[in-house]
DNA sequence: CGTGGAGTTGAATACGATCAACACCGGTGG
DNA sequence: CCACCGGTGTTGATCGTATTCAACTCCACG
């Protein structure tokens, strides 16, 4: 049984519609630094993360990250540029630590209507969290986005260097340490 | 026939397809200033602008808006939260010009199979924008975030007060009008 | 006419970026 | 086993950019 397809269907589904799932989706171990997708790649994956940490970033004129999403555990994470326009990825994508994944085929979606109830579900999900995320950049002062971030992905500071948090949070190292030598201070105080 | 079978349907369907879809739409005059959905509120429908412009913005700690979209003719627009949370709508969405529009109950995609796949076509290339939007909004410098804008709402500088325009872009009307005046000056150097 | 909202400009301020120095490990190789 | 090293995180000084606050102009609209 594919971990993908718990995450993936909310009830039973017929045997050709589980085999034509399983054949969509191919099992994937990949090393610590690996790289899954390339800005300008043209991708058709969706990485299923069943053990270990991903994540996906781009870089800017200056060859800055910024990470754009974790993906631990049961996350789902791809670059939707990567099949929908001419010039491939926006992002880049690698393995944060070994992890399993399974490799999911988009073409999936194009051709089986049973598909698209399920998928249709799960991207207007994905969308929500990007209209959060869109909000949160404009409208929230650094601090909070910060302890939103220690709520939306729990323990997940234990895991990640504290760098790529800052990057995640759209600024940088230094400013993501004094914040936290701040937030100490306070509750000391 | 409505316009919104034009945006959504990509070929031809069957007459009790485009009864279906039809019975989901009410069309709406909006008055400029109207107010169509507000933070909290649950709602089951998008909105799909045949003239006229809508926005959608959220308020934030100080009461500051921030503009999350334009909508101009031929766009949809909608909060996700507004059916996807329990807490409601994160957004609100009001006219910024008199307008006239399609309200579509969303409930309209979970009965009928065949809506699923544009849907699902039309979901990604929301997302996709709003990935696009996330990434400015982390590595790109105003003054790109606001050239970029010209181009993706063409004219919208003229229809729009500046003072949105800054809230879209994440900055104070004070800002954006120093910038435009360092470009023009640019310009005449 | 006037009145208020929109935009501009300037001065002071705040916040994060940048640059640089340093402490703290967690390996690696001698 | 230890010395060395590179990467990570911390801290401080300085700089730059956007914010805030305030004053002023200009219209659009009553």
């Amino acid at each position: 049984m594919l971990s993908f397809q718990n995450y993936f269907l909310q009830g039973a589904a017929d045997p050709t519609f589980l085999q034509e799932l399983e054949e969509a989706i191919t099992l994937r171990q990949v090393a610590k630094g690996q790289v899954l997708l390339r800005k300008g790649d043209k991708g058709r994956e969706h990485y299923f993360v069943k053990s270990g940490l991903l994540r996906s970033y781009t870089l800017d004129a200056k060859g800055k990250e910024h990470i754009f999403m974790f993906a631990p555990e049961g996350w789902l994470i791809g670059d939707i540029g990567s099949f929908l326009s001419d010039k491939g990825a926006d992002l880049y994508i690698d393995a944060l630590e070994e992890s399993e994944i399974e490799a999911l085929d988009n073409r999936l979606f194009s051709r089986r209507d049973a598909f698209h109830a399920e998928a249709l579900n799960k991207s207007s999900r994905r969308m929500y969290m990007m209209q959060k995320r869109i909000i949160s950049l404009m409208s929230t002062p650094l601090q909070e986005r910060y302890l939103d971030f220690l709520d939306m992905y729990p323990n997940l500071v234990q895991r990640v260097p504290q760098k790529m948090i800052a990057s995640y949070l759209g600024v940088t190292p230094e400013a993501l340490s004094k914040l936290r030598g701040d937030l100490t201070r306070q509750k000391n105080a």
